[in-house]
DNA sequence: CCTACCGATCGGTAGG
DNA sequence: CCTACCGATCGGTAGG
């Protein structure tokens, strides 16, 4: 019988790998040797699948946001209102956050290494989703639902409790991320709720 | 006229500089020599104030430490409510944190470049201070002020709100760490009173 | 606080 | 995917 299961390209393998090690050790503690070791081949191999160490990082922090972008475009053009977008905001944060452990980890802490156009460009994708985040919050205000806050400062407070929930989910815990979500909108909802 | 106003020890610059080149590069990112270039001074002669690089990232986690330790403590021995001692641990967190900027980075982020038994029993030392946090939650359920949730998990989502003004938080922003403290805790009880 | 230096390791390339 | 190797840089030491 012919195999169907066809195995991951090496060069996935290469981003799963990198990512476990870079969250373990960060980036700039994983080496394209150790890398390289974990893949049981030699340093120099890599290079036929990426181009530079760097790559990882860029290729992973960018595949993130957009999947983080994605996700809360379709809530804010769905015509829902701001407390169940809101709803639909965390869950959606949260279910990508646990479902990428290891790139979310990436992507939340070690962009800080890419280097020149692209640590602006990320910046910027990043400034985005926390600007689409904040329209839930205004709309919200204007639908007469939520309190007037500086809705910037409520942003950026809710998205560091959904961010940190990557430091200590763990897939077999006590909470399933729906559960997680559920109990973070129940919390985040309170405080901004008339 | 004498010159009263003693320049800080070499040892103390030392520390200063480097936690800010840490924040700015992380640990693994600042080498010696940039740290001995930004006092003007060659790599080798740090050694004669301090014995390695983890000696830094040592005393910095370590100080770091014993500040929200010292400060908790105060909070949990004083006979108030647990709504008042929330204020309070609020408080003193965010003025700890706005007062010492570049090592609270340091504290928060670079303990995982920690080896050996000094990185267990840094952990140590954070799981302490977030079970002496959790103590006041405990104590608002059981005094009948705050409503019966999972208080681990309210913790740690309190914790990395206040831990993330790290990353906003700027001296000449439109926010004074009082106000800061102001609106997290009026956020936090909202989603804990009953 | 400096000069001079150590062995180890880094990201990456040439050429097959 | 490998061998063989490059120049650069690392944390740290000896000796003054």
């Amino acid at each position: 019988m012919p195999e169907l299961k066809t195995e991951p390209s090496r060069k996935s393998q290469i981003f799963t790998v990198s990512c476990e090690m870079i969250r373990n050790n960060g980036y700039q503690g994983t080496s394209m040797r150790d890398i390289a070791a974990a893949l049981q081949i030699e340093a120099a191999s890599l290079y036929n699948h990426i181009s530079s160490k760097e790559d990882i990082l860029r290729e992973t922090c960018f595949g993130m946001a957009d999947k983080f972008l994605t996700a809360i475009a379709e809530v804010n053009d769905i015509y829902f209102n701001a407390e169940e977008k809101l709803g639909m905001a965390v869950r959606n944060h949260v279910r990508i956050l646990t479902e990428n452990m290891d790139s979310s980890w990436v992507f939340i802490h070690e962009w800080r290494n890419l280097t020149g156009s692209k640590k602006i460009e990320f910046i910027a994708l990043r400034d985005r989703y926390e600007n689409e985040f904040m329209q839930i919050l205004e709309n919200g205000e204007s639908e007469g639902l939520f309190n007037d806050v500086n809705n910037k400062f409520a942003t950026l407070t809710i998205l560091s409790s959904l961010n940190w929930v990557v430091e200590w989910y763990r897939p077999n815990g006590a909470m399933s991320p729906n559960q997680i979500s559920e109990k973070l909108t129940e919390f985040i909802l309170s405080g901004l709720k008339k």
